[in-house]
DNA sequence: TCCATATTCAATTGAGTTATTGAATATAGA
DNA sequence: TCTATATTCAATAACTCAATTGAATATGGA
């Protein structure tokens, strides 16, 4: 009967698997709050701070208390704060090591140089690349590098799954001023994978007098 | 800047924060496997186990190394095996606390006892307490006692949350020798509620003459 | 080169989660 | 009793996750 205890293990882990939640966590391991103190802690509707109070409770994390008015909940035991200090810290391990990695292959050289435009596209060809066009969809659709997935930064996190690893990411935007692309790769490679940004951008392309696609060969990008 | 933080503890819990994977973290944890076998060693379909120990990479719990045909995985480092045990150790606490209180309730006679037909309509009316009926959908269409809810076992852990926690819970099955309204009521003790079991069933109330309704005026219950 | 095999991909389906909104409930005090 | 206030409830819409299926990819050996 060992999967009653994983079940269990993972109730509690759903409870901690929200950054709000977590957040509020760290608001009670101060000491004892009521609830509107701690959506005006975290910037929370009281609605919604209640809800997560409740799930918290559920995975019995937290214990409120009614008093007048008021309900004061706080962490539920010592436990729950050591808890939470021990899976932050494997947290914060991990992310040292992705910036340490992201150092040495930054130092490594031209592995990381952006990419001009005339290699790009038998790349893309030969599969080689995957190339996203993070700009807002509006301006994809009104043109873009042939083979281009649209990934609006906002679900390129979402996305990313669903590119192969070994594909090289190359990203491009509105042209070399423009950040979009650069935050692309900052999160492409922060997830573990070889990201550049095109040296430059759209207009630049079009402009150099390279193809250009305006209808979208693999709608919603053909990955996913 | 806390919230990037947050966002980081969060994607490492969300990894956690399902049975399978921690069953998988579980296998790897003694030594490092093959995707098959550790598909072998849970159950799980391989397309699916290697999904889950690609959630897991991406959250750096585990680490591939490709070799020939088989990709073999392992946990990233110590500091994911120690987390694991504190989380568990932190879930069986909780566990075990629960089954003292319930033992504590049982023991202090007879709030536990099964409800009587005879003081369950006023009850319910006054909105005492909350009858669910556990039984399959189908029969409750058939016929159920007035006020109860349609709350099948399978959907009764998600149903709990929308439930008041100051009702007491009334469960109801087929009949005394049914075991579905003991499973619910050990469920919903196990989530902190006061429940109780019918002493008999639906075809016994139906005997005794009882109102019954057919009809459902709340359809999905009036909870949720 | 072709084949067998381990793994991953891509798409789909159903289920669960989150934030938001407006209403309901409960309590203290006038 | 009525009122003000803290909290919770209920419903909804948008998003995210899990399992399944069949196809695609990569590797080693015949």
């Amino acid at each position: 009967m060992k999967h009653r205890l994983y079940e269990e293990v993972a109730r509690l882990t759903k409870a901690l698997a929200s950054p709000r939640r977590l957040e509020l966590l760290e608001v009670l391991a101060q000491g004892e709050r009521s609830v509107e103190a701690v959506a005006q802690a975290t910037g929370l509707s009281v609605a919604n701070a209640s809800q997560h109070l409740q799930v918290l409770r559920e995975a019995r994390l937290v214990e409120g208390r009614k008093q007048g008015l008021f309900v004061h909940y706080r962490l539920a035991g010592d436990d729950v704060a050591n808890l939470l200090t021990t899976v932050t810290r494997v947290a914060e391990r991990r992310l040292a090591e992705v910036d340490r990695l992201i150092r040495k292959y930054r130092d490594q050289g031209d592995e990381f140089e952006p990419v001009g435009r005339r290699d790009l596209l038998a790349r893309v060809r030969s599969g080689e690349v995957v190339v996203l066009d993070v700009r807002p969809e509006e301006e994809y659709r009104a043109g873009h590098i042939p083979g281009a997935l649209s990934v609006p930064l906002a679900v390129l996190d979402r996305r990313l799954r669903a590119i192969p690893r070994k594909a090289e990411i190359v990203a491009y935007c509105r042209g070399p001023f423009c950040l979009l692309a650069d935050d692309a790769v900052r999160l492409a490679r922060a997830r573990g994978r070889r990201a550049r940004r095109l040296e430059d951008g759209f207009p630049e392309w079009r402009a150099a007098g390279l193809p250009v696609e305006t209808e979208d060969p693999r709608p919603e990008g053909g990955y996913r």
